[in-house]
DNA sequence: ATTATCTATAGATCTATAGATAATGC
DNA sequence: ATTATCTATAGATCTATAGATAATGC
């Protein structure tokens, strides 16, 4: 176990912080990265101090950067927990050949809104960030472009979307990807909706816009309260 | 004529400046206003700085507060300019009860992603700014929460719509809505798109959202393309 | 006289580093 | 000895104001 990592239980090592606190369970850089979550996505990335960002991760600002690099860092790490894991189940519907691939699309939509409006703070909102351009978050697009492109699989592989056409095929999957990512401005003003059912009614939608039928499929009803 | 708006035919009034460029028939309040568009959409707006806004506009940073009372004013200018003219829209249509709720929610729908995607910015990417949440923007979000009353009773006139029952009408639209605003995304990850055919077919997306069948109605075709 | 602009700058940050300090570990 | 933290601060901003300046207007 490394010493930084872990939150240990009695004594640690080093000099103790200026203002105690009880053990939140997570360690340091953990810490770090959930303070910058609610900095980043209530304040605004720019406007977070490295200060700020310390301070209520429970230490002097100078000392997180024993833990990381500076502010971009924290970016990049709240950029790629959001995605990674879409990516990671994407390709395992992907490779699952035996269910239908309007299941597996309806799946993968309802596991993206879940993770982009699950969450105690809107990390989504963080991609839309003039800063992220930048060629310091290139994994973070190349992840994310590698999902876009699963979503296009699914699309393609759907029986309404092998009648389509490349273009017009490509066409429906950017606003299916739109729509999934567009419920992060939804769930801006109105993030007391209940995320479940709003995320299979998502789902639901998403199949309407490519073209295909679900009555009934997969887990949930198609269409929740009707 | 107020001389600080017109651009002025032969000399003008007061110190030159000090980089001369060739008239853009802009006023210098308007120039503030692009320049402040490109930098807030392409760096972030608390990454620009008031130097570089008056910088861009031909001036020096000092002057600008001749014009404006600083940053947060070009903001709000900025977001109202976007969302004004899509709710003047929105009340044209649905006053008209003349035509099919269908077609009407079509053409806001088209309208809307024209003027969030046909600019030379992506000024919708400025929505999801944290910082946009303050009181000092009020007034742009009473504008949008109208806009998005405007949407419920287009969808709720609709023949599908008026079928759903309240909740999941009212979910829709957000959907609806979410779809539209979504569009800031997809055109952020791919600007090069030709607008007017994406926004036809992402208002008939909306429509399959909705549930509406609109084969054929209104103007262009229900999928171009197919 | 009026206006639009300029230059200069005070005051308030903010980041990242240097070096000191107070624990545990051996 | 090692580690985690602290305090202090140099250097680099950035905003907003004060006051000077160089045009036109009368």
């Amino acid at each position: 176990m490394s010493s930084t990592s872990d939150t240990g239980g009695g004594r640690r090592v080093g000099r103790p912080r200026a203002t105690q606190r009880p053990d939140s369970g997570l360690s340091a850089r953990e810490e770090l990265l959930a303070a910058a979550a609610e900095l980043f996505t209530t304040r605004g990335y720019a406007a977070t101090t490295t200060r700020a960002v310390a301070e209520r991760a429970g230490m002097r600002q100078a000392t997180m950067y024993h833990y990381v690099a500076g502010k971009e860092d924290l970016l990049a790490a709240l950029l790629e927990s959001t995605v990674a894991p879409s990516l990671a189940l994407a390709e395992k519907l992907l490779a699952d050949g035996g269910r239908p691939a309007e299941d597996r699309l309806w799946e993968l939509c309802r596991a993206d809104v879940t993770l982009l409006c699950g969450g105690p703070y809107n990390l989504g909102a963080l991609y839309v960030l003039p800063e992220v351009r930048a060629e310091r978050f290139a994994d973070f697009h190349r992840v994310r472009t590698a999902l876009r492109s699963a979503y296009g699989e699914l699309v393609a592989a759907t029986g309404a979307g092998a009648a389509l056409g490349a273009d017009e095929a490509r066409l429906r999957t950017d606003l299916v990807f739109g729509l999934i990512e567009g419920v992060i401005l939804v769930h801006l003003s109105g993030p007391e909706r209940a995320v479940g059912p709003f995320a299979a009614a998502t789902a639901d939608a998403a199949l309407r816009i490519v073209g295909a039928d679900r009555e009934g499929r997969g887990p949930g009803a198609a269409v929740p309260g009707a």
